[in-house]
DNA sequence: CATGAATGAGAGTTCATTCAT
DNA sequence: GATGAATGAACTCTCATTCAT
């Protein structure tokens, strides 16, 4: 008998178990779809455009829904910010093998424009969007910035320590490093490459690309 | 009698066409008086801050009086956006002295990031901005982008005639050319900047075109 | 035809100002209408359910309408208070002539217990209900609330220096005294003087003043 | 055989009923656990500040769980009502051994004060709040407020039998001395004693009764 | 030509209440 | 019995735009 009600507690726990597991699945995933919607019309129509309304419309649930998983219309744009960043930084993992730093240094560049060729949403949401964000969110997301950044500085000055860019300063090299692959990310996003009419934006970033390390290998 | 009615007819011709005239300078006057507020404010608070109220607030006539002028609101900011290209086209003029292709091409970019680090909003809609215009205000957006790009290649087609940039293509170059500096003025434009905390924007700024430079000498 | 244009001019200002005036007393009659209409739906519903929705719906009229002529919708309530106050001293005007400083204090009360009586909604704004107004209108509320009391001060004094109320003093006196009055007051306009069924409420204020009377010449 | 059945039907209602009574007795202790935090949140915030979740997280369940112990808010709020009905009989229940009836009064006087002195809300929800409450609800709450003040009549007219109140009408009597002592505690409750700037709100409460004492001796 | 009153649509957000589980 | 996700209606307030005058 009482071997039985062990048994029935454990099976019972178990159930309960499955059922919370759930839940968290499905508050999990109703986030997501919330995330993906907001993304969406995000990138076609950029922040202020952008309304809780529009969101919950495109997920055919009800406006106050949304607030049951975040609390203000900034919390979406910042857990968006966040997922953007944990993506890229993801996607930078794999170059983790990469022991020579210059190699790392521009495969780092061709995997930051893949990264914002495939993901224009996120690219310009991390990138470009000038949200009006609280101090606290704010703090977060030029975290995710700043470590990103640092992360950059850190190959080159690994590359520095190997001879490379003799003469010059961490600081502006890495700026202009950066800004030179975020030009051509954020002319792309913003539609502005068919200002060139005589080539494809697909193959003027590819090619754009192969330019920049020419650049970098001759500084 | 006749004659008298001829001389009738064109002397009250050449008065309506004093009237029409002035009717037509009155127009363009107050055409420039609502885009030089709509300017102003724009310029102080940005886009999505500007409101057509603020603005016939600071020229002190009603809402409804911009709307003889201009047919919404975003037909004022094409407007606006034209007159950056005007100013960018002008200061760029300051250069036809300078006979040097590759002194020009380097002394163009100089004009215009300082053009960006000064004009932030108009920076901001000429490159950056992903405006909703209809068709036919996004034809002539095009043309003066268009414009401002056929001249940059203008230059460094002349630079590659005097032997530089050897082997490059003057799409791809044109394009890392542009972009390295756009990269560099929108990162300051959208606040990037900050996230390199051991260094000032203008400081930065200024630094990055040195080493753009010593980038297109090297490339 | 000097006295022609003099007569023309005079006669196009007068238009002028009459379409002025028009336009004035336009202005003016809405704010009535909404002042109005806002009183009406406040006695029925409350400072908390009384919306902005409510009132347009009143005067059918589209919410943002309200917003012409009332900043927000505090304004409105303040406005009301400002106009009940108006109306209660305008009514004590009636009592200048009334040289006796103990008959002036009875029938202030009568006039008090009056206006209670025929504008329980701006009495229950003025004296009763709590609502969360900023710190300017708050001032100027209690500037109107506090310049009542004074002139109820003034009167009691008055009575004193006469030999009245021996041994008592100001504030404490008039606090009483305002309390009674406003007692009988508020138990009818949140309705409480059915809990007293024997008797009708009209009967109960008119006979409450008559006991009032009797207590104020008696303590 | 049957009389075996009837044995154990007596016995199965036997344990029903316990279990009934159990369910009852819960029933009840959660009703008290949500009035409990209702008055906390309440008397914390007041009536518009109070929200069915706010209740539901203090008692940590959920904001559906309320709805099966209450139909409605409002449901709530009349429980509430009532529960200070009960206070305040309760502490007049103290004044039984005051034998004499004029003492008694005054006594009342005293008690009345001090609760609402004491519980703002609780006398702003019994004697000013207009709230919205249904026809069923309504009567319940006049019979409490009734009981009220047939308590208060029983005692004038004791004072009236011995000799006290000549020539005065019952009704218009406890009326007069009611609103006296409500005018003070309304006064209060609406935070208007701040009009008079020269004395403190408690000391105004306080000497505010002396003064209506000496007022109810010489009427 | 100019007005300015008015609108309608929409913004973010809150909340009492319901209901499938 | 209890949950908690979901809703729908409400809130205050803003703004581009229209139109009778």
């Amino acid at each position: 008998m009482e071997l039985l009600n062990s048994v029935q507690y454990i099976w019972v726990e178990f159930i309960n178990m499955s059922i919370v597991d759930r839940k968290q699945r499905e508050k999990e995933e109703m986030r997501s779809l919330i995330l993906e919607a907001a993304k969406e019309i995000f990138l076609e129509k950029g922040y202020y455009e952008t309304s809780m309304r529009n969101i919950a419309e495109r997920i055919e649930y009800s406006p106050g829904t949304i607030y049951l998983y975040f609390k203000e219309k900034d919390e979406i744009f910042n857990a968006l910010h966040e997922e953007g960043f944990l993506k890229l930084f993801e996607q930078m993992q794999t170059l983790q093998h990469v022991a020579d730093p210059f190699e790392r240094l521009k495969a780092m560049g061709k995997v930051y424009m893949e990264f914002a060729k495939k993901n224009k949403d996120f690219y310009d949401l991390m990138f470009i969007t000038k949200a009006p964000m609280n101090i606290e969110q704010n703090r977060d997301k030029w975290e995710m910035g700043c470590q990103s950044f640092d992360y950059l500085q850190q190959v080159i000055k690994a590359c520095m320590n190997e001879g490379r860019f003799k003469g010059k300063d961490l600081d502006y090299l890495s700026f202009i490093i950066w800004a030179a692959l975020h030009g051509m990310c954020a002319l792309n996003c913003r539609d502005r490459l068919h200002v060139i009419e005589t080539k494809e934006p697909e193959d003027l970033l590819d090619n754009g690309y192969q330019y920049f390390v020419s650049m970098i290998e001759n500084i």
